[in-house]
DNA sequence: GCCCGACTAAAACGATCGCTCTATTCAGAG
DNA sequence: CTCTGAATAGAGCGATCGTTTTAGTCGGGC
């Protein structure tokens, strides 16, 4: 099947920011990328560079929530679970050449002053994350607290060894990073949840 | 005291990094912002804004060692080590308004296909926190690699709590992560250094 | 006095930035 | 067929990018 013009756009720029940034990404390079041409852009994100982001950023959430539901559903245990995502994400890391990253942290840093909406996206794709790992914890029977702040921490473990997995190209940061923070779930005691 | 041309620009420089990311700094602004002109600071940096940069990134690079060194030295229990670490980052990003992250991790994660030099100088700073921690952990009697994996996972999990932070604008994401790695690092039932 | 190197100052270069504009193509409704 | 609006195509706008170039200032050695 061929793909529409406006999704090639948003799969296109989602790839670049996530490769070179926001700012670095410029609206010709994305044209070029995508196939299409600035008026088809400009047709479709009548917002400019702003709006393509924004779409771009709330593709790439899904997809990496999709990844993130994947995972977790696929292991009984909490710790084994958050060690699959690691796992998941060293591969695709590799795979990519060690240039694929979150193109959400990315997007992020480069607009943090701005209280544009790019910012609020990026801050609903954390936070959404953050979610779907409480919510497992909370499954398997953890206290609210301890599930909210497991949560927090494995997500922005995740984001750190990421880049630090990125920058070393290599991927024992990540796998490292899951087999602590896996530690750290069980150090709860808390078992897998009963059927 | 005054302070020379040359380093108004690498502070000025660090600072714009730390805020809006290399791409996103001119080398007008960093001209505009230091006090100096573009005649200065290609006069000092001949490499132009690669090599302002670099020099930015290495000035920062030294002074987050300070502040975990500072941190780490400052407490003999290794967990509370850590969580002194994540206090110290949340009450810096709070006063700043969100706003000073980690100029490391901006300016990586913009060139991380690049092998240039700034991106050789981001892998040096962050494995350089890695061995202080590292060091702080073998020191107080942990074996060899839980000493390794904890010190990456530490590192990676206070850069990805700081983006948290910022971009939740909130303490808490930073706070929580340090309650959970000092947890982590108490569940190696690893006592603090005998003198 | 003069000169020379270090440093500052600013004009100007080509390239690229995000964006606007006009023109054109094309499918479907009437 | 004509008409219409969505979609595509690309020239061109002013602004800014990083950089180069040229000129000027200043202090200390001869």
């Amino acid at each position: 099947m061929e793909t529409s013009t406006r999704d090639r756009i948003v799969v296109a720029t989602a790839r670049l920011i996530q490769r070179q940034g926001y700012v670095g990404t410029g609206i010709k390079q994305i044209a070029a990328e995508s196939q299409a041409t600035l008026g088809s852009i400009y047709h479709f994100f009548p917002g400019g560079k702003e709006a393509v982001a924004v779409a771009a950023i709330r593709y790439s959430a899904r997809e990496f929530t999709a990844l993130l539901e994947d995972a977790l559903d696929g292991e009984a245990d909490p710790a084994e679970a958050v060690l699959a995502c690691t796992r998941r994400l060293a591969a695709e890391l590799r795979e990519s050449g060690w240039v694929d990253g979150c193109p959400v942290t990315a997007a992020a840093l480069e607009t943090l002053g701005t209280a544009s909406e790019l910012q609020q996206v990026c801050a609903d794709a954390l936070n959404g994350w953050e979610r779907l790992v409480r919510d497992k914890l909370l499954g398997c029977g953890f206290p609210a607290e301890a599930a909210h702040e497991l949560a927090t921490t494995v997500i922005s473990a995740l984001e750190g060894a990421e880049v630090t997995a990125q920058v070393n190209r290599s991927e024992e940061p990540l796998l490292a990073a899951g087999r602590q923070l896996a530690r750290l779930v069980r150090s709860y005691g808390v078992g897998t949840p009963g059927r």
